[in-house]
DNA sequence: TAGATTGTTAATCGATTAACAATC
DNA sequence: TAGATTGTTAATCGATTAACAATC
């Protein structure tokens, strides 16, 4: 009967704004496909291309670089160089981004050792660990500092993101202290569902939920039967348990 | 004009297949949160409160266990254990998954002593490196073993899931190995896209992902204003770049 | 111009959510 | 029975995909 009610346009806003989280999340994709094609010194590439090295369908990569803009030449394809800044500059890595990383046990040692933290615009600032007796421990070009030192490293290199690699336990009261101390965006790498005030992003890297997920499809590959057709005229495929 | 196509009837299926992927995914999240609840002491919880623990809302929460079944009884909620076995069941942590990790650097040492991995239906059956000068280290429980094992420790112990913790350089020549060894399932920490053919299916972690995600919202903050009403009566909050 | 390839449209598919009848 | 809460329905929303007009 009455009209659809007038609703917010997106369109108002600049078309920076706006980008679906599904396109976020393989923006960084299509980055690394980009760097990878530029290293083999390969300056054009079409949408087909590019979305082999990256993974995808080609019209999906299309779509998805619509959002940004229009930054490819009909009948030619994408300039691999204009791209990959445009795509950097959409995320931010045009800046860099100081991380602090709290809990220095063997994950924090990997993630502080990992050289494509400092290659993509981030760079670590801080390594934390509540452990008196792993503080002043080299790692890497760092020295790992106390917990106690979160607040002034935060403020004094305006950190925005912080790493979470502590044991569960812990997560949630580093996470309090890291948004109390002005962070807003926390990469959790404890197996624990973060609590945290509106404003604030959380995202989380979880092995287990992984494994998981591998061992449901694993299951039913199982239960469908052996052979790419899922034909069951066998068995189901034989798996050993842990003692061979 | 002509009526629509016949198609293939999922309900020809049992009703413990087709779950979605995306229900899928949650599910090891309501696992571990059952399980927290179970650590309490808590016998029963409704979906409200299992919805809580997990991070989700209720009328996902319901509508994903919904396709597991009905294992809820109205008026009283979910008995907590009862529910954690079925969903263990649903995505197969029932029988235990022997795992084999490729590439013992700082990463692979922090996933062989994760301890979750043996908690939850895991267990580590070899830790393979290509390096010899690290063949023979003792890493938690396991030593490690060299790569050419691969082959022998997958057939031996009927390995189905494989983790990559290499270098960039080396996972695909390492997964291309695994699948031919008969591996179906591959965790893959190295910062590549992975090509498999049909029928293995291929998870990835990785980090500067996660940042540069967390990147661009933390740009769009900062773009809006600071404040949580995106208020414009300022300039935008200041970020210190690197170096103080 | 002819061929190639983008950017966009529209159809389809899958996921989320609110609401509520069923039922303990 | 009255109150509580599940399991399901249906509406909405967001993501994917194929197709193709626009255009280099």
């Amino acid at each position: 009967m009455s009209p659809p009610s007038p609703r917010r346009n997106d369109q108002d806003a600049r078309p920076s704004r706006g980008i679906p989280e599904a396109t976020v999340a393989r923006l960084p994709v299509y980055l690394r496909a980009l760097t990878g094609l530029a290293d083999r010194g390969i300056a054009t590439a079409s949408s087909e291309e590019l979305a082999r090295a990256a993974g995808v369908n080609s019209a999906k990569l299309r779509k998805d670089l619509s959002y940004l803009g229009s930054y490819g030449t009909r009948g030619v394809g994408y300039d691999v160089e204009y791209l990959r800044y445009q795509i950097a500059r959409e995320i931010g890595l045009t800046q860099d981004w100081p991380v602090v990383i709290v809990g220095i046990g063997n994950l924090g040692h990997a993630l502080a050792n990992y050289s494509g933290f400092v290659s993509r615009g981030f760079g670590i600032v801080g390594l934390l660990d509540a452990d008196p007796a792993r503080v002043g421990e080299r790692v890497g070009d760092h020295v790992i500092q106390a917990y106690n030192e979160l607040e002034r490293v935060v403020s004094e290199y305006g950190v925005a993101i912080g790493v979470i690699s502590t044991p569960a336990t812990a997560a949630q009261e580093v996470c309090d202290r890291m948004v109390a101390a002005g962070i807003t965006s926390v990469l959790n790498f404890a197996p624990v569902v973060l609590s945290v005030p509106p404003g604030v992003d959380v995202r989380k890297v979880d092995l287990s939920t992984e494994l998981q997920i591998l061992a449901y499809h694993e299951q039913r590959k199982a239960l469908a039967g052996p052979g790419p057709l899922s034909q069951v005229d066998g068995l189901p495929a034989e798996r050993s348990p842990l003692i061979p």
